[in-house]
Order: C-alpha cells, then structure tokens, then sequence
DNA sequence: GTCTGACTGACCGACGGTCAGTCAGTTTGT
DNA sequence: ACAAACTGACTGACCGTCGGTCAGTCAGAC
C-alpha cells in the first residue's frame, strides 16, 4: 500500500479520532485495533508505533475528552466577578445546555456505554471527571464558605460527596431516559430524583435550601417532553 | 478423557467457584474458559453447556455473592426488637467484621479488581449490591422516620444516596489501602474520610450528629495498625 | 434396549500484539 | 548540486491465544 507520512501529532490525532468514532459506535470492546486503522489507511503496526496498547488508545481519549470538559469548567471557576452560588447554577447550566444540544448523539452515546463491555470507557470516564472536576468544585465550596452562604467542616469531602450524588443522578436519569417503559411516569421520576439530589447536595454543602438548582426550572422539560431547549422559557412553559 | 457425570447443579456449581477462583487472582479478562475447566477436568463443551458466554458466569458468581450478603443484611433488617440506629450500626458492624476477619484475602481481591482489565467485574457487583440493598437500608430509614431519629422528605432517595456516599468511602479507603504511599498519613486521612462521610450521611437522612457511626470506634486501627480485630476494644486502645 | 441430557474435544474465525524490514524525507559530506 | 547516509514513520505477514461451536459419544434412568 502507498506509504504516506505524516506530521506524528497529526497521525495521532486521526488515531484517536478513528478509535473515538468506533468506541462511541460498536463500544470499546466489539472495535478492533483492525477497525481503527482500516477506517484511516495505515497499517496495524502504525497504530502500535503510537500506542502501546488498544487500552492506551482509550486512555488517551478520555483524557482528551475530560481535559476539554475541565477547561469550560475552569473558565468559570476563575471568574472573579461571580459569587460561589451563580458559579454553581452557571456551571451546571453550561454542562446541561450542552449535553441538551447534543442530545441525540448523547443517548446513543449512553445507549453504547451502558452495555456490560463497556464498562471500561464508562468507568475511565467517570474516574479521570470525578479526578479532575472535584478540586474545581472544592474551589467553589471554598468561596461559598467564605462568603458565608456554604458552611461544612469537610470542604473537599463536601466537594466530592457533591459530584458523587450528582453523577448518581445522571445515571439515573440517563436510565429512565433509556428505559422509560420501567417507570409508570418517566418525567415525574426524574424530577423527584432531581429535586431529592438537590436537598441532599444543599444539606451536604451547608447550603441554604433551594439556593443550589440541578436543573434550572423547566430545563427537565428539554430531556422528557422531546422540546428544543431553545422553545423552553424559564418557567417551564411552551411558547 | 474420562467422563464423569453429575448432578448439574453440583457441576453449575462448580464452574463458578472455579471460575470465582481464576477471577480473584488472576482477574476477568486473563482468566480463559479453559483455565476454569481445565482445574476441575472437564470440557469447555461442558462449559457451554452451562453458560451461554464467559460473562454469563460472571454475572452468576456476582449474583451469588449479592445474594448471601443480602440475606445477612435482611436478617437484621428484620429483626423486629432493635430500632432504626441499632440495626444501622449492626449492619455496618457486620459487614465491618466480616471484612476485617478476610482482610488479607479482600484486598488481594481488591488489588486485582483495580486492574483497568476487571473493571467489568467491579462495575458488575457495584451495581448488582446497589440494585438489592438500597430496598434493605431505605426500610432501616422509614422505620427511622417512624421512630422520629430520621427526618427527610426523599426517604428512598435517601436511602440510595447514603449508600452512594457509603460506596465513594469505600472506594476511597481501599485507594489508601493499596497506595498509602501517595498519603502522609495514611491512617488520619481515612479518619477523616470516613468522619465526612459519616457526617454527610447524618445530614441525608436528617438523623442527629453523631448518631450514626460508619465505623465503631477503633474499627479503623484494624485496617491500618495491622492489628487483628478481636484484639480490638471499643474504645480502640490495644488490651 | 431405548432414550435423554450431560459431556467431549477438534475445530474455527477473530483478535491483540510483534517485528524484521521498507521507504519518505532530512541531514551531511564533497 | 548531488548523492550517500541516516532517521523514524510506516508496513503487513505472522504468531499465540481466545471465546465460542457442534457433531458426536456415552452414562445412567426407565
């Protein structure tokens, strides 16, 4: 086969890419190193020149995905015109507004992840974003404390402890999303999910209740009634 | 080769210790069907014709293990003569116990299920142990609302959200565990890990400070002073 | 003797990974 | 200006192993 070079960082690059492409559609397991280098014309040994390992390949795009991700999230958190509590909802709203854009891809994303050999890219993602959001979160914990609306003896705990119900909450409602015909009203079940997970993150954070939103109101509506997120005001209404 | 004929529930039985065997040491991917029909001298046919796939012995083993630490569970969940904080502390007491009475065998477990490879198998008995004991624990938690020692308005989210917390430490003490040269102390931060989680879980289930203990005073020394269980009062000094 | 279901093991295609060798592009010597 | 030497990106045939299949065998019940 016609033998082309190119720039290392660039192969790497389509490596990664080629594998994401295959994870995010056949899952980790069902791709084949053959898969990845097929789709971009390079033999089997390019890749291993690249990579030590198809394990490495995944590692390499987790930490891509989630340094992005951090990135957004750092935007915020070092923003000194905002106080703890607006970082908070800003933060969450940016995250949701994304994931609300890409919904389609987003689920069939998660459709992927959920089955059982794939547990390595949902587990890797899930260690390396809970590594790397919590000391950002701490962050806002810590300001919180200071201006007095957050209040805990365990700041970084809290932190954690925070991201952890939040990350169980996504799961569930990932899988009533997935899975409505196991519940008998789908979007009341993710909303009394949602709020409990706002209670205990309030209490955990020694936040003042109702002051933190998971979901700004009416932002549910955007993942269970099927309707734009752009066509959703804030009291949760069609226009 | 000879052929023996048993029982098939003896033979069922015997694939998955032998395959419980080969995954605890040497993990789930490395661990091949023939390894685990090759120790007790039978035919991978006769693998198949137990279990549809590798994985289908896997999620057999997880659901056995599961199920003999539920029954434990049920066992003080039913007990009609203790109140709602006794049989949490009884709970966490014996799993505590049964623990440190297996210290060295789990963490030889738990070492192995780190392994990026295993990663199926944790996921798998996180999930199936969350599946059947959050019911348990949020039935301690409606009795202790009854008993007005608990008070939240997310009984069951409650529930669900404690064991998240419960599960995070857990994780976290076995990373200190293994690694505990990446802590200066190693002991004190566990200390303070389960202090935070004990204190978040009180705030959850709005039960008063203090009133729930994750470990029974000293229970933590039989983790990291290598001193065997039984020698341990509670006030945790050595006898 | 007949029947059934427990059991066998040779076999298959696919996979992750290796490595000796090839070639494009750059550097060096004249 | 040209080629020889060099470097490292790239190749693809090859290997051992694996999960899984299936036509067939055999022990024990009836």
């Amino acid at each position: 086969m016609k033998r082309i070079v190119k720039n290392p960082e660039e192969r790497r690059g389509e490596l990664i890419a080629s594998a994401q492409q295959f994870f995010y559609t056949k899952g980790y397991e069902n791709t084949s190193v053959g898969d990845i280098v097929d789709a971009i014309g390079v033999a089997k040994g390019t890749f291993y020149y690249y990579f030590e390992s198809k394990q490495a390949v995944l590692e390499a795009m987790v930490e891509e995905i989630v340094s992005q991700s951090i990135a957004l999230l750092h935007k915020i958190v070092a923003d000194q015109t905002l106080d703890a509590i607006r970082k908070w909802s800003q933060a969450l709203t940016v995250v949701n507004n994304f994931k609300v854009e890409h919904k389609d891809q987003l689920l069939a994303f998660a459709r992927v992840l959920q089955r059982p050999e794939n547990v390595q890219l949902q587990h890797r993602l899930r260690e390396e974003s809970l590594k790397m959001v919590t000391p950002e979160l701490a962050k806002i914990v810590y300001q919180g404390a200071e201006e007095g609306v957050f209040s805990t003896p365990y700041i970084d705990e809290a932190a954690e402890i925070a991201l952890t119900i939040m990350e169980s909450l996504s799961n569930t409602l990932t899988d009533i999303l997935l899975h409505p015909e196991n519940y008998t009203e789908p979007a009341a079940a993710a909303a009394r999910k949602a709020a409990a997970a706002e209670y205990a993150i309030e209490l955990v954070l020694g936040a003042p209740q109702g002051s933190l939103a998971i979901f700004s109101a009416g932002a549910l509506d955007a993942w269970f009634n099927h309707i734009p997120h752009q066509y959703i005001n804030t009291k949760g209404d069609v226009q």
